[in-house]
DNA sequence: TATCTATATTGACAAACATCGATTCAAGGT
DNA sequence: ACCTTGAATCGATGTTTGTCAATATAGATA
């Protein structure tokens, strides 16, 4: 009967090694789960990349012609999942089509560093 | 002929828009792109939160006893996903696996913000 | 050894996703 | 009107992913 203790004598308790409130809850998850999926992806950070470093706007054309591995609804079916999670927006004059990065895309990783560090 | 200029006269050229760089590129496309993928879950994101909370390890059975909603093994393989990514560390002491944080997750999204604002 | 508990693995399945070819739509030029 | 070009949509397809039930493994206790 006990001859000695073991390795973890005591089960866990969540008073020993649990938080209270863990830091991501509810819509917040939500949220960044849906941000991230819109950048879990190499093409579509491909794209934010071009976009970043354009500093304004860059026309599909130019996406498409850099991303040359990908067909043209492929990149146009990326392209719209970016806009719709906000990361870029698109304006169309004349023939073109031109995309911006949003400044929102910084900004929510940036609140989720936050959130992580406390 | 030419009675007006139309809005876009000029089909927009590498020169006028295109930067000679993007800001992310081939093994750092990959890179982030796989760290994304390991945050895009509610379910891990939710694990990151309670570990980051935490400040310090907590036991894989009070993981499981947050997220009710989702059977053990799942839970399980959702470690397992982010033990791979390198954003968690699981030790085993006795009985119970305990699993930590792992700083290169917040370097890694700093970084990521770095490359884009260039 | 046998047994119990905590965690991991396996196998199966449905839903989500990336991709493409074909087509359609939008806008300008002839 | 017609044609041309850039971009979006549609439909189909193969792959990846999240989930669970069942089973296996690791370690402690008796």
């Amino acid at each position: 009967m006990t001859s000695r203790l073991p390795i973890a004598a005591e089960t866990p308790t969540p008073s020993s090694c649990c938080p209270t409130r863990p830091r991501l809850r509810g819509k917040a998850v939500k949220q960044f789960a849906s941000l991230f999926k819109g950048l879990a992806d190499e093409t579509r950070l491909e794209i934010l990349g071009l976009l970043a470093a354009a500093q304004g706007e860059v026309c599909a054309c130019h996406i498409e012609e850099h991303i040359k591995h990908l067909s043209q609804p492929t990149i146009s079916h990326h392209l719209k999942l970016l806009r719709e999670e906000g990361l870029v927006t698109g304006e169309r004059r004349g023939t073109w089509v031109y995309y911006t990065l949003d400044k929102s895309l910084l900004s929510r990783v940036k609140q989720f560093v936050e959130a992580i560090r406390e």
